[in-house]
DNA sequence: ACCTGAACACCGTTCAAGT
DNA sequence: ACCTGAACACCGTTCAAGT
């Protein structure tokens, strides 16, 4: 049967958290769909593009609201359900693709740009320092933490009153 | 006559420059030093050490004083000097590799560790979208920007408030 | 509309062998 | 110590052709 643009967003999630972003690549997803590479680009025009709708995907379950720590965190945990996802969602933001609504629902709850961007920026890094570090763990190439990596709230709350204050 | 690591690094560097981070394969540095592809595995393990010590040398001009705003600024024209710069060093840095000591000499002179830590992510991810709008604009995909990109500074007078704030 | 098959121009890395 | 030559197992993308 015929396959959606849809379907091919799911697959490459599903490859996406099964063997990481190295290996995520349009011959595997094709595989994964059972069909020969080529076929995906009647659905998508490049790879870059297919990156961006994983990435939408990814945080599409979160809600900008005005409290902007909570999207924060929302944002956090969205990214964590999947494998690379804070990475993904970095690379597309970083092309200027996909996700380009929610920095400026952001922006509306902090006040100042700058604020968003940075609030932004730190919880993309530190969510993507989290998933590298826990791959780290799981592979045995280090020992896990003891501290936590709820590290995340303070730094927020360092941008908001930061936010704040320069208002 | 036989090539240095260092001969390694300039190449790869040069290479970075003139085409960008998308096509800095181990097979163009090695075709810049008039060499087989498999030489350099002599002089390196494997590309992402090989990033690392690229990304080494192009933070290496930036001094960590005691005041954080000044070398957060001397951090973003270190990696303005080269293409790509910022995504070299971001990268490098979210793998875990080189430049460990900046973070923690940042963190130094802010007070938190997780205050540098958004210092850091904020410049690195700042610098990362001045670039690739650079060459947005140089590719005359998009028009040139009205405002100057001087909004850096401000970003990170709010993150700095913050951090003494929650001191 | 959706896909196949074949091709093009590439990758990173390994390894025996040369000097 | 530094490098060559050849190979292995991959890439993203294009394009004519099929149904």
């Amino acid at each position: 049967m015929a396959h959606s643009l849809d379907d091919v967003i799911d697959a490459a999630l599903r490859v996406l958290d099964s063997f990481g972003l190295e290996f995520c690549s349009m011959r595997r997803i094709a595989s994964e769909l059972k069909v020969q590479p080529s076929a995906l680009y009647h659905h998508v025009e490049n790879k870059q593009t297919l990156l961006a709708l994983m990435a939408d995907r990814i945080i599409a379950p979160v809600e900008i609201t005005n409290d902007p720590r909570a999207s924060c965190l929302a944002l956090r945990e969205a990214m964590l359900q999947i494998r690379d996802g804070a990475e993904v969602v970095a690379t597309a933001r970083a092309f200027g693709l996909g996700a380009s609504d929610l920095p400026t629902a952001l922006a509306r709850s902090v006040g100042s740009d700058e604020g968003a961007q940075a609030l932004l920026l730190y919880v993309l890094g530190h969510t993507q320092a989290t998933q590298t570090h826990r791959q780290a763990v799981a592979a045995g190439v280090i020992a896990a933490d003891p501290t936590p990596d709820e590290t995340l709230a303070r730094g927020v709350d360092i941008i908001l009153a930061g936010s704040a204050a320069l208002a």
